[in-house]
DNA sequence: TAACCTTACGCTGGTCGTAAAAATA
DNA sequence: TATTTTTACGACCAGCGTAAGGTTA
């Protein structure tokens, strides 16, 4: 059974006629006629009897616009759903974001945010983010990246949202506390160190091979809270984005300029949600 | 939005992808890609995730399959139920006859019809019964006609049952009680008569100016075990169809055959019926 | 007459198929 | 390579409009 013709058939039983119902369609009044013939043929029963002053329905006829209601009332929720998808009226939006950017860049996004959208935040470093959202688990991450990264997937989508440049983070008595202009990375060659997460350890790593040595790691954590404690207590000195001391900021250390590098800080989704009304809107306050 | 596209939607959305559903529809994979694409722009979000190993649902595409599901659902029992129609399964037909005919012809031809039909008798005079039928009140009517009846609207259809011819109803004593010869009418000049119904005493005005008489009618009544009562006490005669005779046979009285036209016997409903499972069905089993 | 219905027929446009290219595993 | 997708384009037929005819109130 065709549907359209069902609906059809709706028309014409509520408005009494052919002709009435042609003209609520917009039709001419064979049109409606070659349809209500045709779904009575394929029916195999008569559903209107027609008359001079328009159509009664059948015993048959009057089961059918039981359904043919229950169709259309249907298809209005579907349409109507999904206007409310198209509107933001409703849906949801998973999040991720590692730590610093869903401290920092996050929130205030969310704020700006029509509260009908339900995003879900979740926190996870680039790599395992990169392959939630490749996988569909997340809509939208927000990553960071270092200079020679391999380039993304092209199923994916990548937009930079900002450049975070990396400070050195030594104790308030270092002999660099008080420098106003950048250091050198070779000037805290002979510091003992502290490593983050396996991707910026293999950035450090590059950037002192660089600057021409080798820095002596003592310790290893992606906690940029943990990281400032070890140096306020003169254990170690170590690179953090400014984010993630913006995120935390220690009065008990100190942050210096240093000549290395930015990490790009940028978003990415799968392509096909580039239409997407809820990940649009959250891009769009993101960016 | 089309309903045509719901159900593609749905059949995509159960069979994981584009090449798939169009295997399943018969068609090719295009025809069901550009389906889909012109779904997805008319609802204004993305429904599908395209990738290589098949299609996975957005939110919106998940909210809408469940719509999809209960359209088709709806289409199913609406398809079911008009088989039903076609098949005798269900449905009803009101028929309306004269009192002889609903005695004597009406029961033995419902017993021959499945019980799933549910046939509604009920009793009127043919020119109430043609109302009825071509109000709508009455699917099927049994009536009689005599010679110079007036023709049907061309909006009913008449099928001819039977021919019953009238008898004279003479008491046991009667003169002409013992004749096996068709009598005539003008031998039962003189007699007193019983008129029946409006249209039976004009048919019987009409018989007795053909056989040069006016007959003195001293009762009226179109029961015909009335009639047959009055007669067995002889108070009058009269003539009554075979039909009635039939109906209510009484030993009391006397019917004799008589040379008149007989009264045909008809059935009657409107052309559209002529497709009606349950009408036809009643029509066969009454013809 | 006016309103409803059909039937007949021409033309447009939706829609399906074919063919080729692109992307992923 | 095999399977998925998309795009482009051609052809067909469903379906709408126009026009004419029939029936009832």
């Amino acid at each position: 059974m065709d549907p359209r013709r069902l609906l059809i058939f709706r028309t014409v039983a509520r408005s009494g006629s052919l002709s009435a119902a042609a003209a609520e369609l917009g039709w001419t009044q064979p049109a409606v006629g070659q349809h209500m013939q045709r779904l009575e043929r394929e029916a195999g029963v008569p559903l209107l009897l027609r008359s001079a002053r328009g159509i009664t329905l059948t015993e048959a006829g009057t089961a059918l616009l039981v359904h043919a209601d229950a169709v259309a009332a249907r298809l209005a929720a579907a349409d109507a759903e999904l206007q409310d998808f198209a509107a933001l009226r409703t849906g949801s939006v998973q999040l991720v974001a590692f730590p610093s950017a869903a401290a920092v860049l996050v929130p205030p996004a969310l704020a700006k945010l029509t509260p009908a959208l339900d995003v879900r935040l979740t926190e996870a470093e680039p790599p395992e983010a990169v392959a939630q959202v490749l996988a569909g688990t997340a809509d939208v991450g927000i990553v960071f990246g270092y200079a020679d990264d391999p380039p993304l997937p092209t199923e994916l989508v990548c937009l930079p949202l900002a450049s975070d440049p990396l400070r050195a983070v030594v104790p308030l008595d270092h002999r660099l506390a008080r420098r106003r202009r950048p250091i050198d990375l070779a000037e805290l060659a002979d510091e003992r160190w502290i490593a983050g997460c396996p991707r910026c350890e293999a950035n450090l790593r590059r950037l002192t091979t660089a600057a021409g040595f080798m820095p002596d790691i003592r310790h290893r954590t992606d906690d940029y809270v943990v990281v400032q404690r070890l140096v306020a207590e003169s254990l170690a000195v170590t690179l953090l984005p400014q984010l993630a001391l913006t995120a935390a900021p220690a009065p008990t250390v100190r942050a210096v300029p240093v000549r290395t590098e930015p990490r790009s800080i940028a978003l990415v989704h799968r392509v096909e949600h580039a239409l997407t009304p809820g990940v649009q809107a959250l891009v769009a306050v993101l960016r």
